[in-house]
DNA sequence: ATGAAAGCGCTAACAT
DNA sequence: ATGTTAGCGCTTTCAT
């Protein structure tokens, strides 16, 4: 593989001036200009980002890292950024974390090895004090770090308010909220912008673990006592768990039961039936948070330090309404 | 951030003997070693990575590369890699290339760059000759590439076989197969075991794209000219389109109609009704394509250069029997 | 067993 | 506008 000096040798010039012409920064003339491009092509020269970035300390990498890699939520908000990163010229690292705070930190130390441009945080296991001190541009995904630290995600408020008013504009009046721990932000945010639209409706709130199976567990036990007209699962991964509960029941949706889901993934047009949910626009969320990134390597100023973005409602089968 | 010689100092040799303390290779007296020792618990010293790729020209990252992040069965199987390849102290990259051949080429020229250690493959747009070129050590997943290069995959023979089998089981006497095009070897393999079992069996073929909406429609049309005792979707997305369309046509699953997917991914198990599928063991897969690429590392010598791992039948209930 | 020195490929003052 | 020089943090001969 050529370097910068055969460049320079071939052109004629000083590998500066190569290096002043690859970075678009300093003076060049045209006549050099000219022969560097030449000698790029001849020697199909590319320049070493290991070299270029042990010398800038700074790589053309950034990193996201996400709880886990097989929820379908972080794989499509995974694709998007890495979509939108390799447009401003970055490789996008995917990083899998887990459950373990240690694997975090040591992936995260790993990265600033590497002399990492920025990171996408859609984790939450260590202190944001940890993240702040870190000084990397940085952005967190669908979840707030600490105010300080910008952040681009989903109008969860909004979205629970969207959740209720499709289901009582379906008629219902009684509902079964199932929701994450509440120690998660977001699906706090979901649940109380539901409760913020509910105003005669009687909610029944009950916690489950993400996992399908869990909440398929827990719904089953929850309609062996009770009735309800409609079910507001908090994700979809949920929402799935509660449709295979409900048929399980025999009960029939959305006739004798209504169900909304939350998130938008595309599974939930691959059930039977298809589940109406409030999708997050996982795009959008993708393109801001990259801008974001952006703007912080550009030193530009942040306008708003947390974007929100809004869900939008997909009307599916599992519920009546228009 | 300290340097190799920032420990150097602090212990009192020099930064070659801490390098070779470093590195476990070279002499170093047990003194010394002590010393250093110490003095990197003092600084928190982290070699960087990045001087260490520059000079050595091998990094500690590996990449793997996939047509389409968002298949669940390459996020299974990335989720797989990067646990055992994390545990030999890599780094995996996971690079979505879509269907651009430009893309890849691009991509893997960047990752040589960056030293990049080994490749792990689960694309195939580019000639093979091309990756033969690259003088990196890599595997092909799921795909043979060529003759030449490390393979691992499903033995997919066998799981036609296992699929044909557990039908034929069933008692089913015609059957549907909605295959991939042929210009795929994986597609290919699986229907070729099929019909290696086949004996009495009547079998109609059809191509369909991999999307779950295309195969619904194609399927649908199928269902409106003829009836079959049995559908074989060779992969578990078509299989998913196929039960949309079954059950839109109001025929019962698995009494009216039985269905066999192929892959094994999460979701077969969270339709109505769940589905039967041949499963390929991607944990066993990822497993061996590490410690395949690790041997090449080594230079240790590749026994077989063409992996087969036997797939398994998960019964479920899309299908009648046992 | 250890250190000095050169170099990996690039960037960034600084001088001209 | 361009070249010279000195690193970035590490490895690796080659002496000693």
């Amino acid at each position: 593989m050529p370097t910068i000096r055969d460049v320079a040798k071939e052109a004629g010039v000083s590998s500066s001036t190569v290096s002043r012409y690859l970075n678009k920064n300093g003076y060049v003339s045209e006549e050099a200009k000219k022969s560097i491009h030449a000698a790029i092509e001849l020697l199909r020269y590319r320049p070493n980002e290991m070299a270029r970035s042990l010398a800038t300390k700074k790589s053309q990498m950034v990193a996201l890292l996400v709880p886990d890699i097989t929820n379908p939520f972080f794989t499509e908000l995974a694709k998007e950024i890495e979509e939108q990163a390799y447009q401003y010229g970055f490789t996008m690292i995917l990083c899998n974390i887990g459950n373990e705070h240690e694997k975090e930190k040591q992936i995260i130390e790993q990265l600033q090895q590497q002399y990492i441009a920025g990171l996408f945080i859609a984790t939450k296991q260590i202190e944001a004090s940890y993240y702040e001190k870190l000084q990397i541009p940085m952005v967190a995904v669908d979840r707030v770090l600490s105010e300080k630290i910008p952040t681009v995600k989903t109008n969860h408020f909004l979205g629970g308010q969207i959740a209720c008013q499709h289901l009582m504009a379906c008629g219902v009046e009684n509902v079964l909220c199932i929701r994450a721990s509440s120690e998660e932000d977001v699906a706090n945010e979901r649940i109380a912008g539901f409760y913020s639209c509910a105003q005669t409706l009687q909610i029944e709130e009950v916690i489950s673990a993400y996992e399908v199976e869990a909440t398929k567990i827990l719904v089953l036990e929850k309609l062996q006592n009770r009735t309800y007209e409609a079910i507001f699962a908090s994700s979809d991964a949920m929402a799935i768990g509660t449709l295979k509960a409900i048929q399980q029941m025999n009960l029939r949706i959305p006739e004798d039961i209504q169900l909304i889901g939350y998130d938008g993934i595309r599974m939930t047009e691959w059930t039977t039936p298809t589940i109406t949910t409030v999708a997050q626009q996982i795009t959008q969320i993708g393109q801001r948070a990259v801008r974001c990134l952006w703007k912080q390597m550009q030193n530009e100023d942040i306008l708003e330090r947390h974007q929100l973005v809004a869900p939008i409602l997909i009307k599916r089968n599992s519920t009546k309404g228009e």
